[in-house]
RNA sequence: UGACCCAUGGUGUAAUUGGCAACACAGCUGGUUUUGGUCCAGUCGUUCUAGGUUCGAGUCCUAGUGGGUCAACCA
């Protein structure tokens, strides 16, 4: 990697430990096992950076799994939809797996057990089986099926397989321990009858293993070295271990599980239940609407990967329970769009401006930068004429020397054009300023190394002119849930957090040089934010999202008073 | 009436494994700027508590406090 100097996370704390403990950077092997029943959000984008940013630094693979043990739940959709976001962050998988590609495997090792008098078909029901769990503090009871024969459990289990029981009718469990103060030791169901077609094997089973009995033997298989997932599963630990234990060789590496904190972001939910009940409810438009924490979400709203893969690097990865803050996600986007987003200029709340002295019918193309951060971007013509819109918020008929903008009397520059004066304003019978009268001042084009040219103003306004601009809907957005832990009330819903101003959508005044902009392209209206194209455009309707706005001081100034 | 995990600024993460508590974000102040953007400089502020071990503790030990997890035929 390229950072040789950079800190360790307790994760690479943990492998450079084993690295000089025996293992050989061949061994080293990781994974990222998504369940494909949902959308990726954020916080799988963490760990698919800690997994894959492991296998950069450490030349390792990593494989792609799909924990698909579930046919209730899975659709091969998922599937689709995980593989795009993992590659558009920008990672690549060694192998393509599937933990139902292990379903004999996982059969014939679950035969195994059973021989060994280890695991025990149990005929209650599931409701008999929890009540005999007991309680964290009270230990369970053993089924009055625990100690059937070897004989009579390979039997059932074989029937089980064949198809000759219904849903729930019996199940396999491993033989542990019904004392143990860790509940999931306490004979956990290893195999259900199932009879659902399955998004990859259909209906060659209707037997489905369970999660802990697949998990450490999938990672076993595919000699797995490290094993990460988040801080639910640490009681899960004893249970992987003993599984593994049944069945590893010495000559093969036994794979480690170890755990680490979810990733929480403040101002939104990424539980797929509730990301779930957000789109049923209609509150956003689908899993990709642009205020959504999925990954397509965020990739239609504007987001780079490279910002969300900054983002995950500087949070970084613990143990401990965290609320990151939004707000450092959007540096990140904005630190990365203003390197390679190029300037235009568009209005979004229209106040027009005459520009009294301006030849009646001319029009002027002026040059424009198209990116001061990055000079092989070039430069663009923008056309001038008499009558200009400026965003209402830049004029005020009085106010004081902190207001940078345009008021009566005083002077501003138009961003790569003239510097003007507002002489007078109209308005309607309600008080509202609908015209501004303005003079300009010849000498002063931008770029003409004039001495008026080179004068300073103190503000600096975007504008468009009428006659050519182009018109666009605009789509604004601002957080989802107006509290920063909205699913963190045991009195409220997170529902009840909604913030019903998410979205506003304006008609946005653009520079015609937007006009062939195509679905993806991204910008930056000076002053205003980033901007990108939906996929909702069209060339007759160009729709743009604002993916984040400036950083404005003015408006914490103003907040202020 | 249990077992286990965690505790460092407003937020997140570090600290060469016992040796000057650092980085980023946020905030604040100033400078540069034809974006109140960017950039630059400065500033703010922290090891949960009480003991112990040690020349030396964020780090090790003990106790406490606080937060979290665990009882799906989900993953």
């Amino acid at each position: 990697m390229a950072e040789e100097a950079k800190s360790l996370n307790f994760i690479e704390h943990i492998v450079e430990e084993d690295l000089r403990e025996g293992y050989t950077q061949k061994d080293l092997r990781f994974r990222f096992p998504p369940e494909p029943n949902g959308y990726l959000h954020i916080g799988h984008a963490s760990s698919i950076c800690l997994n894959f940013g492991l296998g950069l630094r450490y030349n390792a693979p990593v494989n792609l799994r799909f924990d698909d043990t579930n046919p209730a739940k899975e659709e091969k959709e998922y599937v689709e939809a995980i593989k795009k976001d993992v590659s558009w962050l920008g990672f690549e998988w060694d192998t393509e797996c599937y933990a139902s590609d292990y379903f004999q495997q996982l059969y014939d090792w679950a035969v195994m057990l059973i021989k060994d008098d280890k695991a025990y078909v149990d005929s209650q029901s599931s409701e008999e089986i929890a009540s005999q769990k007991g309680t964290p503090t009270e230990p369970g009871k053993e089924s009055p099926y625990r100690n059937r024969s070897v004989e009579e459990n390979l039997k059932l289990f074989e029937g089980m397989k064949s198809g000759e029981f219904k849903d729930g009718e019996h199940v396999l469990r491993a033989k542990i321990d019904m004392a143990s103060s860790n509940m999931l030791m306490r004979d956990p169901v290893m195999y259900r009858v199932l009879h659902k077609a399955h998004h990859r094997t259909n209906t060659d089973w209707c037997i489905y293993p369970m999660y802990d009995w697949t998990h450490g033997e999938s990672d076993y298989i595919e000699q797995v070295s490290h094993s990460l997932c988040t801080l639910e599963f640490l009681p899960h630990r004893e249970l992987y271990n003993w599984f593994l234990d049944q069945v590893v060789s010495s000559d093969k590496l036994r794979p480690k599980q170890r755990e680490f904190a979810r990733r929480n972001l403040s101002h939104t939910v990424v539980s797929k239940r509730k990301l779930l009940q957000l789109v049923e409810k209609g509150l956003v438009t689908g899993w990709d609407d642009p205020r959504m924490p999925t990954i397509s979400g965020l990739r239609r709203r504007g987001f780079t990967p490279e910002s969300i893969r900054n983002f995950a690097d500087t949070i970084g990865i613990a143990k401990r329970e965290n609320v990151v803050d939004v707000s450092l996600l959007d540096f990140h986007v904005r630190e990365h769009l203003n390197k390679i987003a190029p300037r235009v200029m568009g209005v979004l709340n229209p106040l027009k401006v005459v520009i009294t002295n301006y030849e009646q019918g001319k029009e002027e193309w002026l040059e424009a930068e198209n990116n001061p951060e990055d000079e092989s971007a070039g430069s663009r013509q923008i056309p001038f004429s008499r009558e200009l819109y400026i965003e209402q918020e830049d004029f005020r008929e009085e106010a004081n020397r902190k207001f940078f903008r345009l008021k009566l009397g005083g002077e501003v520059r138009l961003k790569n054009g003239y510097i003007i004066k507002a002489e007078s304003c109209t308005k309607d019978d309600d008080g509202n300023i609908t015209e501004v009268q303005c003079t300009y001042d010849p000498k002063s084009k931008s770029g003409s190394g004039t001495e008026e040219s080179l004068r300073k103003v103190k503000g600096t306004l975007h504008w468009v002119s009428i006659p050519h601009a182009i018109t666009a809907e605009v789509r604004l957005y601002d957080r989802l849930f107006t509290d920063a832990t909205p699913d963190s009330h045991k009195d409220k819903d997170f529902l009840d957090f909604v913030n019903p101003d998410s979205l506003q959508k304006v008609t946005g005044y653009l520079e015609p040089s937007l006009k062939d902009s195509k679905i993806g392209d991204q910008v930056q209206f000076q002053r205003l934010g980033y901007f990108n194209v939906d996929k909702d455009s069209t060339p007759e309707n160009l729709v743009f999202n604002r993916t984040v706005t400036l950083r404005d001081t003015w408006a914490k100034l103003e907040q202020k008073g």
